[in-house]
DNA sequence: GCTTAGGGAGAGCACTGCTCTCGGACTAGA
DNA sequence: TCTAGTCCGAGAGCAGTGCTCTCCCTAAGC
């Protein structure tokens, strides 16, 4: 769309992408297509997705996609990547339509949304939130997004702070955890959320992804007709505990 | 035990297991053997166990390994339903070292003692609580030890229902939250436990396995330091939400 | 134009889960 | 005690995997 054209033969370019142009494009467009396979084949036939059966279908030898990453965990670090935004994304959508002084609704629509991904990218959220892959450990590249839901839902805590919507009930921390807290909030500039709620916070966050994943790993198989409803009555008990 | 003995050439037998005894023995070993095999692989190179490399530290072929299980996902399956009794048993040994009386006491013990075994379990942990295995759903045989922990729980909260502890306060449910309580805690012979608080204690539940999935997963590196004192403030704040 | 880098094809290695066939050992009935 | 049947390990083999290396053509840059 807006990418400008580096035709050699032709002197000025706009916006230009570092160094040769098409073959970059060439080779960004190959990228995208063997991750969008992956996906497809990670949401169709589970998460052992096959590197040679990515490969068949983008229609090309097996040893090709080495060119474009360098191990099969690249690849799927890169759609890792990938999913954290997607679900930040969805979360971040759904919340804000929802009128802005509304701190409930908006606490509401961002666990709404968050478990709704979560159904409709089901082995992208395992991927994500349930056992780590095998051999490796998240790398650098997949922290940072990991951290975008979080954001979204600690801009409702502020934005309640700030109008009075949220006041805090003045708790008492175990050493240790105030600890932990206080430094944390220090450390990311999430200074202004007290600990204790920023220590409910937390709690009422891993709530959030425990409820999920019981959900979706079948752990309330024949025990939990109506899932909708009872995620929503245990995360607005959650918004009970963190004091919305 | 209780079997009669099959022992040709001798009449008496003491402890003689059903029909042919020592090629059942054997078989008992072998199958045990393979089993323990494979929890160690488990436990020292991850949820990716091979077969092959099992069949190898046993001193066997692979293809003899079907002779005890049909195939890979029957053996996992056996490996997951030891764990959830080895979870079970550790869990109820740590809530039984408290007074029956206090409670709070062994609410804190069971769920120490839960998050203790993942610790020093996390493998077979994550096969229980973590994203599904690929290939299989969760066979029959596992859905009773699955049970096992909840039982636990359950135990401490029908006692301090008992002992006036814990005195429900009236809570409206939603109706679809309510219908699907109820049925629950008829099903199951959980009658006796008002449904305000079974739907607390569920989401207490899995608020405990998200936060072990956070702390085991990796999701609180670099945020927590001490893990212990921060599992302790959640689980006893669940335990102030369920009214104890 | 010539040199060089990019990248696909193909063969190959070591591994996997699983099947099948073979042959020896044990068990059970006569 | 002999015989029929059953159990079960060994081995070969199949289709698949991740990954490496070598070959060779094409596009890019001087």
């Amino acid at each position: 769309m807006s990418a400008p054209l580096t035709n050699m033969c032709q002197t000025f370019a706009m916006t230009a992408p570092p160094r040769s142009s098409v073959r970059a494009r060439v080779r960004a467009e190959m990228t995208d297509q063997i991750k969008q396979t992956a996906r497809r084949q990670l949401a169709e036939h589970g998460p052992d997705i096959s590197l040679r059966a990515v490969a068949r279908d983008v229609g090309v030898v097996s040893s090709a996609v080495y060119r474009y990453f360098p191990s099969r965990d690249d690849l799927l670090t890169a759609l890792i990547v990938d999913a954290y935004l997607s679900l930040a994304e969805a979360a971040e959508r759904a919340e804000s339509a929802v009128p802005r002084r509304d701190v409930l609704a908006r606490w509401m629509a961002l666990g709404r949304g968050i478990r709704a991904w979560a159904l409709a990218n089901r082995h992208e959220y395992a991927l994500l939130y349930g056992s780590p892959v095998p051999g490796y450990a998240a790398p650098q590249d997949t922290i940072e997004p990991a951290a975008r839901p979080v954001l979204a839902v600690m801009a409702i805590i502020r934005d309640a702070l700030a109008t009075g919507a949220l006041v805090p009930a003045p708790t008492r921390l175990p050493r240790a955890v105030r600890e932990d807290i206080e430094q944390l909030s220090a450390l990311q500039g999430w200074d202004g959320v007290p600990a204790a709620v920023f220590a409910r916070l937390m709690t009422a966050w891993a709530q959030l992804f425990g409820a999920i994943s019981f959900e979706l790993f079948g752990r309330l198989q024949n025990a939990i007709v109506d899932y909708e409803a009872f995620f929503d009555y245990q995360w607005r008990a959650m918004a009970g505990h963190v004091g919305l």
